[in-house]
DNA sequence: AATGAACGTTGCAGATAATGCAACATGAAA
DNA sequence: TTTCATGTTGCATTATCTGCAACGTTCATT
């Protein structure tokens, strides 16, 4: 809608890709480099893009602090983090919150069982959208027709052989999560790797979220892990009450 | 430079306070309502921008993705990771890798011992500068006038009784830091915890990032921590060499 | 050492694209 | 219902962005 802002912005996921100079950023977005330039230097000022000592671009420091301060102010990853550790010093596995936004899901905080091992890697990072038991959950809550759009928009790699293979069996699968109320992922994604989860309803009874417990095959069986399923559903209806009982009046000055 | 790009941009921080509506946007840059809708409008499309249930805007998920591939793109964070890990094997401690970057000092990756307590919280979020001991090495590092200008802008809150006071006091220290190639937070950023710091340096010698060890009174006096340096050092030399051997040459297409 | 290429940078004139206005739409509150 | 607050659209004005061409630097090559 507004053309500069727009080539702007097109150079955050250009840079996302790797460093680039100025002469790429300018053939990419299909402009002069003088006016590359300047959107680059306006981006600089406010710290979304930082120049290295090669003079290449790459997206910069502001960037993290912004997404920290915008995950911190989400309020459902507020009320459900307590409930979350508590779970998983019930169960012992690894504990994920998720959310859904625009065709997109994404864990926004998860309490892990034993190894520290990259987790940073995973917060804020897409899910894989079509296997993940959290994100059929939240898919299954959306409103027919956008469920369907989403559905024929995704992609549908086969992680394992389990993994959802089309649009079609998604849909059906979405269905039956719709259905159950729960869901699970028996090594759609990583072939070891089982999940049940449950949601987060908010007051209107809308899916606001979802959470899941995670446990590879060598630690628990998929049978046994799903004999935590009503624990799951508990602490996710717990959660659900606190957060809707909640009146979150915030009248920022 | 661009006053489109500007005023849009500018919005970001202020959604990063919390959500708010046209009004307040329009209102805090100064510009007519139907301007503030429009960039808001873009940046929604870019998906920077998230419209919530009552049409008030907050931070969209696009940037929490933008930021995971930042850093993910960092070589230095790649390439130290796994000596990160090691170190964090052999002494139990807590791990951290921090940068330096326009006035700002922020981890870039850590290794946790035990609780996997908000490891989120950390990861991409400013480091207290004035204290944390990787902040002095990479401050120290600088050019003389740039550390002055640096040092004379911050803050120095009072974390605790040791915390560094004010600017002349944290340029001595930086100085001594200088001299001695190592740097220690005992207790300046929380009462009970120590941290012993040493720097990762480019082909150039410049202080590229720096690492440390952290741990609380309770495990280790801080006497018991600082026996810790030689191998802390001896681990930063390792990713430094790794570092400067490499030829980053990424022709990105 | 000198030449040339590649890249980043600046000033400028023209024209596109952003702005503010005013009117309309919508929904909530009185 | 009326009223108020908020979001939204079309349009004329003009400020703002764009591309050009020339210049400055740095680096590699001859």
């Amino acid at each position: 809608m507004s053309q500069t802002v727009d080539r702007a912005l097109s150079i955050l996921p250009l840079l996302a890709e790797g460093p680039a100079d100025l002469g790429q950023v300018a053939d990419r977005l299909g402009v002069h480099k003088s006016t590359a330039l300047r959107l680059l230097r306006t981006l600089h000022e406010h710290g979304l893009v930082y120049r290295q000592s090669d003079q290449r671009y790459r997206l910069g420091a502001r960037l993290f602090a912004l997404a920290q301060e915008a995950m911190e102010n989400l309020d459902i990853r507020e009320i459900a983090h307590p409930h979350l550790v508590r779970l998983n010093e019930q169960c012992g596995h690894t504990v994920h919150l998720a959310v859904y936004e625009e065709g997109e899901v994404l864990y926004i905080d998860k309490v892990e069982s034993r190894y520290p091992v990259r987790m940073y890697s995973r917060i804020g990072k897409p899910v894989a959208i079509t296997v993940a038991a959290v994100a059929k959950l939240l898919l299954a809550d959306l409103p027919e027709a956008e469920r369907r759009a989403v559905a024929e928009k995704l992609e549908y790699p086969m992680y394992t052989a389990r993994s959802t293979p089309n649009a079609p069996a998604f849909l059906r699968e979405l269905e039956k999560v719709r259905e159950q109320g729960w869901a699970t992922d028996l090594g759609g994604h990583e072939e070891s790797i089982n999940c049940v989860a449950a949601p987060i309803r908010g007051a209107d009874g809308r899916v606001v979220a979802a959470m899941s417990v995670s446990a590879p095959n060598v630690v628990v069986t998929a049978d046994e892990l799903l004999t935590l399923r009503p624990l799951v559903r508990r602490t996710a209806d717990t959660i659900s009450g606190e957060y809707s009982g909640r009146t979150p009046i915030k009248e920022a000055t």
